[in-house]
DNA sequence: ATATCTGCCTGCTCGC
DNA sequence: TGCGAGCAGGCAGATA
């Protein structure tokens, strides 16, 4: 499942693919897929526009036009987003949900197997993005920060790291794998942390995102990076899916519970 | 304002 | 072997 990591491996193999270049058309194969505008109006506003940039904000996917409109793009579970030929039968199967032509005979292709992928087309970023919490590797994320979002909220720290508006980008992998180099126990209530601990979670954050974007995030089941690049992160997960098996710096078995609808896997040693 | 629950989706795994 | 149930999970929208 994307999270930051992997939307930042994404993002950096398609900026150079898309600067510059010219979209000729856009068309929608399955409805739910595009926010706003409608489709036809989609395909208007894109015809002859061309990329200023390719970014990124939390989970989005933000590639900006020379209209000054922005064509965001969120992956959500399984989405892909992958720059073909038109001739290219890759842009064509099953799983593809929007395609945007490009001019010079290339095409951006939406694939979504399970359909939870949105694509917005705005004027005005912030009105899909406006809610954001900070970004966790920015220089605007400080100890500091954290602690002031986390102050007076009696929710579980797991629940928090999981809230878009806290911070943007964590996802359910880095938050436990956070929280584990943290030694902070997911049901913690956020307001219960101490500034040290705090401290520890915002380095624990900064620390497992990096690393993975250097790895070029974690690959699973639903993620591949756009032209087959495998991310290799996931063999430096710590307690993600590591059910029963034992913690790597003490060694008691890791458990897994239930916060919030969310599997979470910690070790219940290590994190109190 | 904050916290919790439900629906959206498909493919895979598991138990019988 | 076949089949249904359960699970995975980010986020919007509804509810308490």
């Amino acid at each position: 499942m994307p999270e930051l990591p992997e939307v930042e491996t994404v993002v950096r193999e398609l900026r150079p693919q898309l600067v510059g270049r010219q979209f000729a058309d856009a068309s929608i194969d399955w409805p739910r897929t595009l926010a706003t505008p409608d489709p036809t109006e989609l395909a208007d506003r894109l015809a002859g526009r061309r990329v200023v940039e390719v970014g990124r904000r939390g989970k989005y996917i933000l590639i900006l036009l020379d209209s000054g409109d922005t064509l965001i793009v969120h992956l959500r579970m399984t989405g892909h987003l992958t720059v073909v030929s038109q001739a290219d039968p890759a842009g064509q199967n099953g799983h593809v949900r929007a395609r945007f032509d490009l001019a010079d005979g290339d095409r951006l292709v939406f694939t979504d197997m399970r359909k939870f992928g949105r694509i917005w087309l705005v004027s005005d970023a912030s009105t899909v993005i406006g809610k954001l919490g900070p970004e966790p590797l920015g220089w605007d994320f400080t100890p500091e920060e954290l602690a002031a979002r986390l102050r007076g909220r009696r929710t579980a720290i797991k629940a928090l790291l999981l809230d878009q508006t806290v911070v943007a980008g964590v996802g359910n992998i880095y938050a436990d794998e956070a929280l584990f180099r943290a030694g902070i126990h997911p049901l913690r209530n956020g307001a219960s942390l101490t500034d040290d601990e705090v401290a520890a979670l915002h380095a624990a954050l900064r620390a497992v995102l990096n690393e993975s974007i250097d790895k070029n995030g974690t690959l699973l089941r639903d993620y591949r990076t756009p032209y087959g690049t495998e991310g290799a992160f996931y063999q430096q997960l710590r307690v993600y899916q590591r059910t029963g098996q034992p913690c790597p710096r003490c060694g008691a078995p890791i458990e897994r519970i239930r916060v919030t609808q969310r599997s979470t896997h910690f070790c219940p040693r290590c994190q109190r």
